[in-house]
DNA sequence: ATGTCGTCGTAG
DNA sequence: TACGACGACATC
C-alpha cells in the first residue's frame, strides 16, 4: 500500500501538522513528493488541498486499512513543490510563526484557486421546499449561492434537509487554473485578391505579423470580417495564452557604458565570489551616481554566462521604471517582471515563462524573491535598507532572509546594494559576515549638490504659519525664473503625534530612549489621554505647559497638509506650476508615469509629495530639492528614524545631482544642529554609521538583539486586556524557567493607533537573541494563542519589524 | 476552522 | 421525554 504524508494549505497553527493518507491504486502513478493532493479532512470529510511531503510503501499488515483515509485526487496542475520550496516553506514557518501552508502559498504560482468549497445536490424525491427546488435546478448548488439567495438561515435549512435525506452535502477543491487566452489572427494566404476596404486593411496589418482580435478591433476590424476571411482561407484564427507584457522591450534603448578602474576592481571581486562555487553575501556600498547599476548588470551577465539565473529586487517597481528599462534593453525576452500591481494573468504568464526556461532574469519587488528558478546564480537587492522588503502581511517575511536561504541552497551570491545601507547590514559587512565593497567616487565628474540646512527657528514666514521658509521660497523663485525645476519632499501626511515648542522648536523626547514622546490627545484610556507617552519604555508624562528649553508656552503638534503647500506654491509661483504626487493621486496603475512624464516634459516647475518623489528619478533639469520639514521624519517614534533620515537626504540630494549645473538641496528644520542632519548634509555615511551603531549598542537595539512584537487584537477591549495580561504572565513564567535565553519583555502597550477597523490593539515587545530555543518557546506560545478561540484576543507575531 | 458528540436546560 | 444550545474535542 502506498502511503503519503501531506501538509494542508488552509489550516490554523493548532492543527498544522503532517497527516498520513493512503493512496488508492488508481492514483499511484500520479503520486509524488511536492504534488498537490485533495484529501478528505475532519469528521465531515471536507475536501482540502494539501502538498505531499513524503511518500512510502507500506506492507499490507502494518496497519489496519481503516486507520487511514484515502487521497481523493491529485489534480493536474502544472506545478509541484520542489525540495527547495518545501525546505523554504519550513524555514519561513519556523521564523515567522505561521503555518507551513501559508508559507508555501507565497511560492505558489498565482491564479490557482485551491480553496475548498461546499456544495449541495438534490436527492430525487417528493419535496416541495423552496430550497430543495432551488438546489434541484442545478447540478451543484454552492454554499455561497445559497447564502446569496436565502441568507444565513438558508444554510440551516440546507443542513436540515440533508438530515431528512432530501439533499446531500459535498465539498470540492476548485481545480481551475486561471489561464486566460485570447483570439489571434494569422495571415495564411496573402495572395488571394480581396475586394473590401476592411479586408485590405486586415491583410496589410497582418503582413507585419499576427495580431490579436482585440487589437484588430481597435483598427476598426470586426470579428465578422475576420470570420469571413477565415472561411475564405485567407487567415486562420487560433487561441493563444494571453501575453501581457507590462513593459514593451522595443521602446528601451540599450545602455552603453565603460567601467572605471575602481568599478572594474569591484566587479572583479563580485565575479570571483560568483565563481567560487560557495554561497556568498556581499554588500555593495556605493554613493549615489557611483555606478552601482553597471556593476549589478555585470553580475547578472556573469550569472547568465554560467548558465544560471538571476533575480534583481527593487523596493518599488512603479518608481523605478527607468531602472527597469535598462534591464529590458539588455536582456530582452530573457527578462521578466514580477510585482504586486501586475494582474493575475500577467503574473501567471511570467511564471510560465520562467518554468519554460525562456526567462532567466527577473526584476521585481519583494515577492519576486520566490521566482521559481532552479539554478540561481545571483540575487540582488537594490536599496537593501528599504522597508518594502519586509512583508506587512502575514507571513511577515523579509526578502533578505529568503534571499539568504535561497543563495545558500544554490551556492549563489546575495548582493545587497545601497548608497545608505541599513545599520544591520553594514554591521554584518564590518564583522566580515558579508564582503564589503565600496564605490565612493561619482562618475562623470558630476558634483554633489550643495546641501544647506535651513534653520527655520524664528523664520518670519514659518512664524506666519507657512511651510516654506524664507530661504526655500527664495530658492524656488530663483529656480523657476531660471527655467529650471524643483522637487519638494513632505514628510508623512497628517501625522502629528510629536509635541514641539513653537518658539524654539524643542521636541519633547523620552530621555531614556531618545525617541520622541507621543502626545495622546484622543486616547480612549483616561490615564493616557492628554499625556506624553514613550512607546518603547511605556513611560507616561503629563503634557507640559512650558518648554523646558526656552520657557515658552506655545506648544503645538507637528502636522501639515499637502493642501497648504499647494496653496503656498500657487501664491508664490502662480497657478499650474506645481504638480503633486502622493498616494492619493497615484492610485491608478499608470498614474505615476503620467505625472512623471508631465514633469519631465517641463509642464510644471515644481514636483512635490511624499516618499515617491525621492526615488531614483532622473530629471536633468532639476536643480533644487527641498525637504520641507525634516523634523517630522526625525522624531517619528522609531529607532530607525535617523537611518531613514540619512537615507532620505541622500536620495534627495541625488535628485538634484543629475544635471550639468551644480544643484542645491535645502533642508528645513528646527534642529539645525541635529547630528543626523549634519552628517546627512555632508553625505558622510561612515561617520553616521559609527555614531548610530554606538547608540544601538548602548541601548541594545538591532543588530545587537532581535525584536519580536506580539500584537493582540480584539473587538472587545476587556477580552484584549485579559488575553494580553494572561499571555504576559505566561511569557514571564517561561522566560524565568529559561533564563539563559535572556528575554526582555516590555508591555503590554496600547498600539499607537489603538483602534483600527473596530478592533482594539495591544502589543508586547520582546528583545532577545534569535536561537532555536527562543523560537521553540515563541512557537509554544503562538500555538496556544495564535489560534482563534472564543474569549481570547487573536495574536499576530512580527519578528524584527521595521517600526516598533 | 469546523464538524461531531455529549451534557445540560427548558418546554411539552 | 425530546429537542435545541452550547462547549469540549479532534482533525491522518
Amino acid at each position: 500500500m502506498l502511503v503519503c504524508q501531506v501538509r494542508l494549505l488552509d489550516t490554523t497553527l493548532a492543527y498544522d501538522r503532517a497527516y498520513t493518507y493512503a493512496i488508492p491504486k488508481s492514483l499511484e502513478d500520479k503520486a509524488a513528493v511536492g504534488v498537490i493532493a485533495v484529501v478528505p479532512f475532519g469528521k465531515g470529510n471536507r475536501s482540502q488541498s494539501a502538498f505531499v511531503v513524503s511518500l512510502w510503501q507500506e506492507s499490507a499488515g502494518e496497519r489496519k486499512p481503516s486507520e487511514l483515509k484515502e487521497v481523493i485526487s491529485f489534480p493536474d496542475y502544472e506545478l509541484s513543490a520542489t525540495d527547495e520550496m518545501l525546505a523554504l516553506g519550513a524555514f519561513i514557518s519556523d521564523r515567522c510563526f505561521c503555518t507551513l501552508g501559508s508559507a508555501l502559498k507565497l511560492m505558489l504560482p498565482v491564479g490557482i484557486n485551491l480553496k475548498s468549497k461546499v456544495f449541495y445536490r438534490a436527492v430525487p424525491s417528493q419535496c416541495d421546499h423552496e430550497l430543495y427546488l432551488f438546489v434541484n435546478q442545478k447540478e451543484r448548488a454552492y454554499e455561497s449561492e445559497i447564502l446569496r439567495s436565502f441568507g444565513k438561515e438558508g444554510l440551516a435549512v440546507a443542513a436540515n434537509l440533508c438530515k431528512k435525506g432530501f439533499l446531500t452535502r459535498h465539498s470540492e477543491v476548485a481545480e481551475k487554473e486561471n489561464v486566460k487566452t485570447e483570439q489571434w489572427v494569422k495571415l495564411i494566404n496573402g495572395d488571394m485578391p480581396l475586394k473590401g476596404q476592411k479586408q485590405q486593411l486586415l491583410k496589410e496589418l497582418l503582413a507585419d505579423g499576427d495580431m490579436s482580435a482585440e487589437s484588430l478591433g481597435k483598427h476598426g476590424i470586426s470579428t465578422a470580417t475576420v470570420r469571413n476571411l477565415e472561411t475564405k482561407g485567407v487567415v486562420s484564427v487560433y487561441r493563444k495564452r494571453l501575453q501581457r507584457l507590462a513593459y514593451n522591450p522595443d521602446k528601451y534603448e540599450n545602455y552603453g557604458y565603460t567601467l572605471s578602474e575602481k568599478q572594474c576592481a569591484v566587479r572583479d571581486n563580485i565575479l570571483e565570489y560568483m565563481r567560487c562555487g560557495k554561497p556568498q553575501a556581499c554588500l555593495l556600498h556605493g554613493v549615489t551616481g557611483s555606478g552601482k547599476t553597471k556593476i549589478i548588470l555585470e553580475a547578472v551577465d556573469e550569472a547568465l554566462k554560467q548558465g544560471r539565473e538571476a533575480i534583481v529586487l527593487m523596493p518599488e517597481i512603479g518608481l523605478t521604471a527607468q531602472a527597469v528599462s535598462t534591464y529590458f534593453a539588455r536582456y530582452g525576452e530573457k527578462c521578466g517582471i514580477i510585482h504586486s500591481k501586475l494582474s493575475v494573468g500577467e503574473k501567471a504568464d511570467t511564471y510560465a515563462r520562467i518554468r519554460s526556461g525562456s526567462v532567466k532574469v527577473i526584476i521585481g519587488t519583494r515577492s519576486a524573491v520566490f521566482a521559481p528558478f532552479e539554478n540561481l546564480g545571483l540575487i540582488v537587492m537594490d536599496e537593501e535598507q528599504e522597508h518594502t522588503y519586509k512583508s506587512e502581511k502575514s507571513p511577515k517575511y523579509h526578502a533578505r532572509d529568503i534571499a539568504r536561504f535561497r543563495c545558500a541552497r544554490h551556492n549563489a551570491l546575495m548582493l545587497l546594494a545601497s548608497a545608505t545601507p541599513s545599520v544591520e547590514s553594514f554591521y554584518k559587512a564590518e564583522s566580515g559576515i558579508y564582503h564589503l565593497l565600496t564605490l565612493n567616487e561619482r562618475f562623470g565628474g558630476t558634483e554633489l549638490p550643495s546641501v544647506e540646512i535651513a534653520d527655520i527657528v524664528g523664520d518670519s514666514e514659518i512664524e506666519k504659519g507657512k511651510l516654506l521658509g524664507e530661504e526655500l521660497r527664495e530658492a524656488l523663485v530663483d529656480t523657476v525664473n531660471k527655467g529650471e525645476q524643483a522637487i519638494l519632499f513632505l514628510g508623512r501626511r497628517g501625522y502629528n503625534s510629536a509635541l514641539r515648542c513653537r518658539s524654539c522648536g524643542y521636541v519633547f523626547t523620552c530621555d531614556r530612549c531618545s525617541v520622541s514622546l507621543n502626545y495622546h490627545a484622543y486616547s480612549n484610556e483616561e490615564s493616557r489621554r492628554g499625556k506624553l507617552i514613550c512607546h518603547y519604555c511605556g513611560r507616561i508624562e503629563d503634557k507640559p505647559y512650558k518648554c523646558p528649553e526656552c520657557g515658552g508656552s506655545h506648544i503645538g503638534y507637528f502636522g501639515y497638509g499637502t493642501q497648504l503647500l499647494q496653496d503656498e506654491l500657487e501664491e508664490l509661483l502662480g497657478d499650474g506650476k506645481a504638480l503633486r504626487m502622493d498616494t492619493d493621486t497615484t492610485v491608478a496603475k499608470r498614474s505615476h508615469d503620467e505625472i512623471l512624464e508631465e514633469f519631465g516634459r517641463g509642464e510644471a516647475s515644481v514636483l512635490y509629495g511624499t516618499q515617491m518623489v525621492v526615488k531614483g528619478l532622473d530629471f536633468p533639469n532639476v536643480s533644487l530639492v527641498g525637504l520641507v520639514m525634516a523634523d517630522s521624519v526625525l522624531y517619528m517614534n522609531d529607532f530607525r528614524a535617523p537611518e531613514r533620515m540619512f537615507s532620505l537626504i541622500t536620495q534627495l540630494v541625488g535628485r538634484a545631482g543629475r544635471s550639468k549645473k551644480r544643484g542645491r538641496a535645502i533642508i528645513q528644520t528646527y534642529n539645525p544642529l541635529h547630528q543626523t542632519l549634519r552628517l546627512g548634509a555632508k553625505q558622510d555615511y561612515n561617520a553616521f554609521y559609527k555614531s548610530e551603531i554606538r547608540l544601538r549598542k548602548a541601548v541594545v537595539f538591532p543588530p545587537f538583539c532581535d525584536i519580536a512584537v506580539f500584537s493582540f487584537s480584539s473587538a472587545d477591549e476587556e477580552e484584549l486586556n485579559r488575553t494580553a495580561i494572561a499571555f504576559s504572565g505566561e511569557f514571564e513564567k517561561g522566560a524565568e524557567e529559561a533564563s539563559e535565553l535572556k528575554l526582555i519583555k516590555m508591555g503590554p502597550y496600547k498600539e499607537g493607533i489603538y483602534k483600527i477597523g473596530g478592533k482594539y490593539r495591544n502589543k508586547i515587545i520582546v528583545k532577545y537573541k534569535d536561537s532555536r530555543e527562543c523560537r521553540s518557546f515563541f512557537r509554544r506560545l503562538a500555538e496556544k494563542y495564535a489560534v482563534p478561540q472564543k474569549g481570547v484576543a487573536s495574536l499576530d507575531i512580527d519578528i524584527n519589524p521595521f517600526t516598533v
